[in-house]
DNA sequence: GTCTATACTGAGATAGAC
DNA sequence: GTCTATCTCAGTATAGAC
């Protein structure tokens, strides 16, 4: 068939989504998509090339989404720089909002940035959109030096991978996943808070 | 031998620490400890009740020293709440520490709160820890709601996991990984900003 | 150009002899 | 407690049918 590459990367998707990528074998997905398993070396040539492939799909909607969001804010603004909270927003709510239609995946998609799997995916996929919310960010931060903006840019985005593939640890009751905007918004709130934080030297505890 | 026990679990410390877990085969393992691969799985069980053992012996000095840390604070403070960046440093400074002496290892505790390998082992061996510092914080900040600070606190989480465990995305040059002693401090004035960020709503903007 | 059948190497796990 | 032998299943590679 011409689309065996459609139905692989649509089982591909599903199962690495429900399973996460170590637990799912290729043999699981060829069944479900009723193909051969040589055609998966075929058309992607290893287990990392499709998931690559499948993260990619995924991704460039959310890409474009942000980049559509932070234009439109950037041409609101002006000359002048857009407002932190608008930043967070337009770069977080891309993918905190596809949590509710597809969680298995979004698990994936933020499971990306803590395992050791492919950085270079990650890069791939995610660096140019990350240079364009720095220099926004930068231009509503002028205070910050560029190190440290990259080290809190570095934060932002362990906190949001965090929060889109992890169930948080119940330390209290009433924890469990809640509507996404309202996830989204304490995530902006908390993210907004450590940006503007002051940069000086803070107090030292000795060890020992 | 009586330390069989104990060759298996320093050569599967150094061999998940360099190359992570699923790409260190049990075979290696026993390779590099001499013993067969069968006393694994009689010593252990399973590859991931071996991890499992490898993180308990790792984890728990780093929880015994958090909790020193937060003692102190708690008894010079007296009734009065400790400061956020303290109890912050004191729960931070006993991981972050550790990842000059043993990067790569430190990756890997990193990970295991973004991977879905195992969230029953990081709720067996930090969940007792998490709870204690959750209530210092609610006494710091009695403004939070339960479920606010819950919040807060799966965020804070994320950006420490992320920060052991991922190098940063190169948006900037000279990111690379600093000084143990710098990084947390960014950390923690980060995080301190976040913590006590305001709660009330947002600014929205429409999607689309 | 696409896809199928099949073989190869190495993984984790286990039964049973010693 | 330890080790040999073996099982099942994984990802990968290739030869050849259409």
């Amino acid at each position: 068939m011409i689309d065996t590459k459609q139905k692989i990367l649509d089982s591909a998707e599903r199962l690495f989504g429900e399973q996460g990528y170590g637990a799912t074998s290729l043999r699981q997905v060829i069944a479900e998509a009723g193909v051969n398993l040589a055609a998966i070396h075929y058309h992607f040539g290893s287990k990392e090339e499709l998931v690559d492939a499948v993260i990619l799909r995924k991704a460039e909607p959310v890409n474009r989404e942000r980049l559509e969001m932070l234009d439109r804010l950037e041409a609101e603004a002006g000359d002048r720089p857009v407002a932190m909270e608008q930043i967070l927003e337009a770069f977080l709510a891309p993918a905190v909002s596809r949590v509710a239609a597809n969680p298995e995946f979004s698990k994936l998609m933020g499971r990306l940035l803590g395992e050791g799997m492919m950085p270079a995916v990650v890069d791939k996929h995610f660096r140019h959109v990350g240079m364009r919310f720095v220099k926004a960010m930068a231009k509503t931060l002028p205070e910050l030096s560029p190190v440290e903006l990259g080290w809190r840019i570095h934060f932002m985005i362990g906190a949001m991978a965090h929060t889109l593939c992890a169930q948080p640890v119940q330390f209290h009751t009433g924890l469990e996943m809640e509507d996404g905007q309202a996830v989204l918004q304490r995530l902006v709130a908390f993210l907004s808070g450590g940006m503007r934080a002051p940069v000086e030297q803070i107090s030292r505890i000795e060890v020992k």
